[in-house]
RNA sequence: GGGGGCGUAGCUCAAUUGGUUAGAGUACCGGACUGUCGAUCCGGUGGUUGCGGGUUCGAGUCCCGUCGCCCUCGCCA
């Protein structure tokens, strides 16, 4: 084989003159006969050959015999000699100044009439094609980017985190299970009947245990596996950054992190992440409806409630009534939100409102109030539609409490706490995408917007079993000046336990979450009675945990952790919406890999190995349908 | 498990209200062509309209079922 010796996106001006070898696929050839282009195509860019039938070099018939059978996708080796493109330069290529005027040609592999065109210039084919064919799929270039930078981020992760006295520790993949959470894979166990190993939702006990073992800080780019359906921005195997570190309070996690963010966007994007701003989850829920807020679009939320109460209204009154005796913030206390949508009153229309109405009946709540504020007859502040004469006579007090103005069209929820909040939140934005409101992703020059969300719940309730599940995750602590209240509270107290915060926090980026970590319980007794409020006797908490309840009591050192979700960064940076995009071989919506076609049966030979045997039993053919 | 979208030539798409032999571009095959870079020009091959059933004189089009892919709710400690 001619073995190459530069690559095809190298050749400049400097190389005129030069024999050179290339090796790469055919990009694309132009044949006019007695002179016939390609164009080269490598992992590193493009190059144009000629094969010139008047050329001393390609007098040979055979040769330009051999090109004139060239097809796109055939791979080759070339020699040849580099000059100045007679036909004047490509301004598209950086190689575009020089061409290769080919004096041997290998023909390395013909390829069969491929089922589309690596070329990012034409239409994509459609997903299932290009998975099925992912190997073709990948030689676009914006997949190679894809590729590349991804490698850079694993690069700057690790560089990083070694800089800083952090060590790379593999954990198991063939794991216990403890099906708390998203559901697991599992594994049969040969050696031992009857039992299963499971594939690990996050390594999260191995290194809280990893700190007990004395490591200190951990890091480890680690593959996580939740059995659970996809969605465009998650696959069921996914990566996740991990770490954590021992003897650090909650600051120790942040200012660490910030300085990782900051790292990773200078390297991957050039940008200057500034100081990263906090927000309690309270704030954010009272502000923005959710957990985790879009900051670039300026909608906000505000709880009226108590300019609701003079209101003769009576789907306020009945909101209102609910849980009267529960605390402020109680998720069944009843509340009014007020979103107002700045130049609503022309943007929004009824058939919008009426549809948000029904938007908004997905989340529990039973529809939206409206109202349009408008230019009346004396030029002050109207109001119309909707709810105007239940507001009309209180219209002062209303201008002032949701701060709308002429133009402005203001929405309103009224439910429990719960449900209010959640609904609005949704449809703020909603709203937002309908107003034309958000901006472009940051990776394609729209604001990159960080915030951390921080004092997070303990629990929340279960809505189907009615049980308390961790908000984070069973390991999470009670912030410091929780902890008393924590362990003195009555696992019947639900306004209580409701209450208790976390030592949580996230990392939010454009409305999306793309870490989240908590400082760890450290001490069994309060791992214990959090695995009690979780309903778990003490019997079946030493069951599935007796290592991390042993462990912690031997000298378990305070510690703390974050983990990032690696393939969200990617997307960010890439500039994608699509998780499929930044995973070199992803997984379809019912998990398969179509191109190995995995999942697949395997012999019962094997089955009975494992001490399993099948139950699915495939339907008869040719049943009859009705109809 | 629920809701929605899509499925027509290798690929990207079109096909009026249900109406003649399902078209175009591209790819592929053959031919012409010495400066292209989305080469151009001429000709050609290529279809179980995802699959199964139904309604109809007649189905790519309507109905039922099913399969695949995508989006989404639930779910994702």
């Amino acid at each position: 084989m001619l073995s190459r010796t530069v690559t095809c996106g190298q050749i400049r001006e400097a190389h005129i003159g030069q024999t050179v070898r290339l090796n790469g696929w055919v990009n694309s050839y132009r044949d006019h006969g007695n002179l016939i282009f390609i164009d080269l195509r490598d992992r590193y860019g493009l190059t144009q050959l000629v094969f010139d039938k008047e050329d001393a070099h390609n007098a040979q018939a055979e040769i330009m015999a051999m090109a004139d059978k060239l097809r796109s996708e055939d791979v080759i080796a070339i020699e040849g000699q580099v000059r100045t493109r007679i036909g004047g330069e490509n301004p598209k290529l950086p190689t575009g100044k020089v061409e290769v005027v080919v004096k041997l040609l290998e023909v390395l592999n013909k390829t069969s009439n491929p089922p589309f065109q690596p070329d990012d210039n034409a239409a994509l084919p459609n997903e299932e094609l290009r998975l099925t064919h992912r190997y073709i799929d990948l030689r676009r270039p914006s997949m190679q980017n894809v590729l590349t930078a991804r490698h850079r981020l694993y690069k700057a992760t690790r560089s990083y985190f070694d800089e800083n006295g952090f060590t790379e520790v593999e954990t198991p993949i063939l794991y216990k299970s403890t099906p708390e959470g998203a559901r697991e894979f599992i594994v049969p166990c040969r050696n031992v009947p009857g039992t299963f190993y499971a594939l690990p939702q996050s390594p999260q006990l191995f290194k809280q245990i990893l700190m007990v073992a004395g490591v200190d800080r951990y890091m480890q780019i680690c593959r996580c596996f939740r059995d659970e359906d996809p969605r465009a921005d998650r696959q069921p195997e996914f990566t996740q950054i991990d770490l954590e570190m021992s003897f650090v309070r909650r600051e120790h996690i942040i200012e660490m992190m910030e300085g990782f963010v900051r790292r990773l966007w200078q390297e991957m994007a050039g940008y200057a992440v500034p100081k990263i701003q906090q927000m309690s989850y309270r704030q954010a829920m009272e502000d923005y409806g959710i957990d985790r807020p879009d900051t670039r679009y300026d909608l906000r939320i505000k709880d009226i409630s108590v300019f609701a109460a003079t209101v003769d209204f009576n789907v306020f009154k009945g909101a209102l009534e609910k849980g009267k005796d529960r605390p402020a913030f109680n998720s069944k206390r009843g509340v009014v939100k007020a979103m107002r949508v700045p130049g609503g009153a022309e943007k929004l229309t009824r058939k919008m409102t009426d549809g948000y109405a029904e938007f908004v009946k997905g989340f529990g709540a039973g529809g939206v109030a409206v109202v349009k504020v408008i230019k009346g007859e004396d030029g002050g502040a109207k109001l119309d539609t909707g709810i105007a004469k239940f507001l009309e006579p209180v219209k002062g007090a209303f201008l002032e409490a949701t701060g709308a103005q002429i133009g402005d069209t203001v929405l309103f929820a009224a439910d429990t706490y719960a449900v209010a909040t959640k609904a609005i939140g949704e449809l703020r934005q909603k709203v937002a995408r309908d107003m034309g409101m958000v901006p472009k992703p940051g990776a394609e020059g729209g604001p990159w917007n960080f915030l951390w969300v921080v004092d997070f719940p303990m629990f929340e309730k279960n809505k189907e079993t009615g049980k308390w599940v961790a908000m984070h995750h069973p390991f999470t602590s009670p912030r410091d000046d929780q902890m008393r209240a924590f362990l003195d509270a009555d696992v019947e107290d639900e306004d209580t336990i409701e209450g208790i915060v976390s030592a949580g926090y996230d990392i939010v980026l454009n409305g999306q979450e793309i870490a989240g970590g908590s400082v760890r319980i450290h001490d069994g007794a309060v791992q214990s009675k959090v695995f009690k409020l979780l309903g778990l006797t003490p019997e079946s908490a030493r069951e599935k945990f007796s290592f991390l309840l042993e462990a912690l009591s031997f000298g378990a050192p305070p510690h703390a952790g974050i983990a990032f979700g690696l393939d969200r960064l990617v997307m960010n940076f890439v500039g994608t919406d699509n998780i499929r995009d930044v995973i070199a071989f992803p997984k379809t919506q019912i998990g398969a890999d179509l191109m190995t076609k995995a999942p697949s049966q395997v012999p019962e030979k094997s089955q009975s190995e494992v001490h399993i045997k099948s139950t699915w039993v495939p339907p008869a053919k040719g049943a009859v349908q009705p109809g």
